[in-house]
DNA sequence: CGTAAACTTTCCTGTCAGGGGAAGGTAAAG
DNA sequence: CTTTACCTTCCCCTGACAGGAAAGTTTACG
C-alpha cells in the first residue's frame, strides 16, 4: 500500500507518516528499486494506534513506549495504566493552570469598561510585575 | 542598566530579554563603543508588562500589539478588552478539549485492571481509529 | 596597576512535531 | 505515448526561547 492510502486509512497526513518513518517510530518496507514505502496492514494498525495516542496528548516518545507495549504479546497492563494515570495528572495540572488564567483574565475584562477612553485596568494590571501572579 | 539587572527586575531570563531585542519587541539603547545593551526604566516597565502578558498566554505578536496600546496615550480600552475576551475564549476552548481528554482517559484507566496480565483495554481502545474520537 | 572573575556580545545549534515547497524520479490512466 | 498524479529526498520554517562557544568588557581584589 502506498503512503497516501496508508495515511488516509490512519487519518494522518503523508508528511506525518513520513516523519514517523524518519524518526524510526513506524518503519515500513521500502522497495529497493523505486525507494517507495510500502505499508502493510500491521503498519496501518500502528499508524492508527499512534494517531489516537497523539490525539490523547501522548508525546512521540510516549507513543514509542506504548507502541512497544502494544507489540509485546507478553506485556502486562500495569505500565500502560501507569502511563495513562500520569498523563491524566499532567492534563489536570494544565487544567488548573488554564482555569486560573481564565478566571484572572475574566476578572480583568469585567473591570474594563471597554469604551473609547484611554483608561484600561487590563493594561494597568499588566504593567506591574507583582500586581498579578498567574499560575503558569 | 545592564541586561542581567534588567532581566532580574522584570523576572525574566537574560536569554529572553536578548531575544525580545532580537525580534524588535523591546529594543534598548545600545552603547556604540562596547555594544552593551543599556536598559532604561521605561524598558524595564515594558519587560515586566510583556512578562505578565506572556504568563497570561498572550503570544509574542499579541504582546507586540498590547505593547503598542500600552505606549499609546490616546488609546481606547476597546481593543484591549476585545483581545482579552478573545484570549478568554481561546483558553475556554482549550479547557473543553482537555476536559474531554481527561474524561476519556480516566474512563479507560478505570476499565483497566493494571495488573500483570497482558489484557489491556487502553491499548485496545488506541488500536482502533474510530473507537475513540478525542476533541483535539 | 595587574589580573582574574564576572560580566557582556554575536553566532550556531537544538527543542517538538511536523508543514511547505523545490527538484527530480515513478506509476497509472487515457 | 503523454499527461497527470503520485512518490522520493532535501532544506527551510514555525514559537519562544535554552545551551554553549568564542571573543570582548567591566569590575573587584590584592
Amino acid at each position: 500500500m502506498n503512503i497516501s492510502t496508508a495515511a488516509a486509512k490512519a487519518g494522518l497526513t503523508v508528511k506525518t507518516v513520513r516523519y514517523y518513518d524518519s524518526i524510526g517510530l513506524i518503519t515500513p518496507y521500502q522497495n529497493p528499486q523505486t525507494g517507495y514505502r510500502d505499508y502493510a496492514e500491521a503498519d496501518i494498525a500502528k499508524l492508527q494506534f499512534v494517531g489516537t495516542a497523539r490525539r490523547f496528548n501522548f508525546s512521540i516518545e510516549e507513543c514509542r513506549e506504548l507502541l512497544s507495549l502494544y507489540e509485546d504479546k507478553n506485556r502486562s497492563s500495569e505500565t500502560v495504566k501507569a502511563l495513562t494515570v500520569q498523563k491524566i495528572t499532567e492534563i489536570e495540572d494544565r487544567l488548573a493552570e488554564l482555569t486560573a488564567l481564565r478566571d484572572q483574565l475574566a476578572h480583568l475584562a469585567q473591570s474594563c469598561h471597554g469604551d473609547h477612553r484611554p483608561d484600561c485596568p487590563i493594561l494597568d494590571a499588566f504593567s506591574t510585575r507583582d500586581g498579578l501572579t498567574p499560575s503558569s
